[in-house]
DNA sequence: TTGTAAGCGTTATCAA
DNA sequence: TTGATAACGCTTACAA
């Protein structure tokens, strides 16, 4: 293994010159400078995480923190992890994911949180180590999210500018920012162009949305269109129709939400609107390490565009 | 943050005694352990795993090295990640989860992989860390699985006791080792039985296979059932059977296999032989530690039993 | 059985 | 601008 002092050897330099080539390359000569590189690159040196951990009381570790019941949830956090873990790798750091009941154990050197409830804020505030929450909230916590309220706009606007005569919200009944920023994006659309809003809630399961509108079918008039917040729901719909013999996507159109997995194990496969979840994740952990290393300060919110992705559904 | 040093002053013993007790406990005296003890607890002493990590050269991180597309999978791997993780935190060490691309960056002490095609046997067995796959496989190295057989026999048994003539198996058109297992399973069963095999092979998807059942929906008696090995390929079959307007579970039944996610949200719920994935992951995550602290050694193979899981789609 | 000394690879501090 | 020294918290090797 490669160390400090083989690399200082090479150059003919001292070790403290070759770290600092590495920390504050800006204290040393050019000349010197080239050497170190020279003599770093031939020598392949990688400066050995642990120790500098060691010294500088890091622990290479940030812990993602998922407070949902991951195993029923939307395929949603493979994504995440993917965009965290390639952002965190460059930087040398390690995930550890865990859930409420395993928080305490072992350190870190900061978190992200996900999947954060009301109550959640309650205790999230005495965290001393940096934390990125990943999914907006309203209490001035930095968060990375995808613009919820954009993407309600995209859906409703397109299915207006696809000829459909009615269009129905269907939200997830809960009381969380992501959804009143859906529904929200919605209604301006709807207002803008003269419709009046028509906004169904149910609980995030395909079934039970599936069974609300078989059960009320009489009710969705031809040249519908369902703009829903979840490819889960958007599921469920779809087959209520198909049950119900309306067509796909001439009578009635459907619009989900995220774009993770569902949306191609349906069938027809759903027009959705897209949000990049492994950017995301990796915008995370990018904040995250910045806010380790600058003193956990305040980083802001980081919102990305989501895009409208259409396949079977829509006409 | 509490230290050895800090422990030793208050036990009254040196350093070297504090740290014998955590590490060879055999080697001090009883009275003097008590002691120690006593003081770790008063202090909330917890050792620093990267000034341990230094001077035992190792970097307390272990990569997860999934072979295939991890965005189009099934949502398989949140579980095994969540499995890995928790094993992994009890030990202090963190995860790192890499794809092939990003495989060399940054050292580690082990991997676990998972998604091995036939040409990655070629590389792997260059790997000089200790490593341990996830999945089962032929050439001899340690691995965890499902016992992929007894996956295809259970649900083929139960398929012949719920009183369907015809039994399908529905298999991935894959060379892997777990297909032929699973196939293995069912017509060990179906010969048990005096009933003759019956395969049909897809790739594993459901839109496809949808089309392929309803393509030669004649050929199906009432009082099929089919076991299929994957959720995925079960959905397809379920949804054509639907649209062909055969009922489920009286005149046809669907058996899926894995009981990841899938199986939830298809409608009926799938009746599916489960895997316990989290339970596998934590599992490799065992082997490969052991594997880490014992010089490498060759570990073996760990195979843990599938269950039915009985709802909607059999009767 | 216990303690002392040295060192793991790095960086901050201070002196040259 | 560069280098010597001490320190981070722990463990191995050796001595008492």
């Amino acid at each position: 293994m490669t160390t400090l002092k083989d690399v200082a050897d090479q150059a003919h330099v001292s070790r403290m010159t070759v770290s600092r080539v590495i920390n504050h390359p800006d204290k040393v000569t050019e000349e010197v400078k080239q050497l170190v590189y020279q003599a770093m690159q031939s020598l392949d040196y990688h400066p050995n995480a642990m120790a500098r951990a060691l010294v500088n009381n890091r622990t290479q570790i940030i812990k993602l923190l998922v407070l949902e019941e991951m195993t029923t949830v939307e395929p949603y956090y493979m994504n995440l992890l993917t965009g965290i873990s390639k952002v965190l790798e460059e930087h040398q750091y390690a995930l550890q994911l865990v859930t409420e009941n395993s928080f305490e154990i072992g350190t870190c050197d900061g978190y992200i949180i996900t999947g954060m409830r009301d109550e959640d804020y309650q205790w999230i505030k005495e965290l001393t180590l940096p934390f990125v929450l990943f999914g907006e909230n309203r209490y001035g916590y930095d968060f990375v999210d995808s613009d919820n309220k954009m993407g309600g706009q995209i859906g409703t606007r397109y299915a207006i500018q696809r000829g459909y005569k009615h269009l129905i919200y269907v939200g997830i009944d809960l009381a969380e920012p992501f959804e009143y920023s859906r529904e929200a994006g919605y209604i301006q659309v709807m207002q803008e162009n003269g419709l009046e809003p028509q906004i169904i809630r149910s609980v995030n399961h395909s079934t039970q949305i599936q069974n609300y509108i078989s059960e009320h079918w009489s009710e969705f008039e031809e040249n519908t269109v369902f703009i829903s917040a979840s490819d889960r729901l958007a599921l469920g719909i779809e087959r209520a129709i198909i049950a119900q013999k309306g067509s796909i996507p001439e009578q009635y159109g459907v619009i989900g939400h995220d774009s993770v997995f569902l949306d191609q194990v349906a069938f027809p496969k759903l027009t959705t609107i897209k949000q990049e979840v492994s950017k995301m994740g990796g915008l995370c952990a990018k904040m995250l390490l910045d806010k380790i290393n600058n003193g956990n300060q305040l980083q802001g919110k980081c919102v990305i565009e989501p895009q409208l992705v259409v396949r079977g559904t829509t006409k």
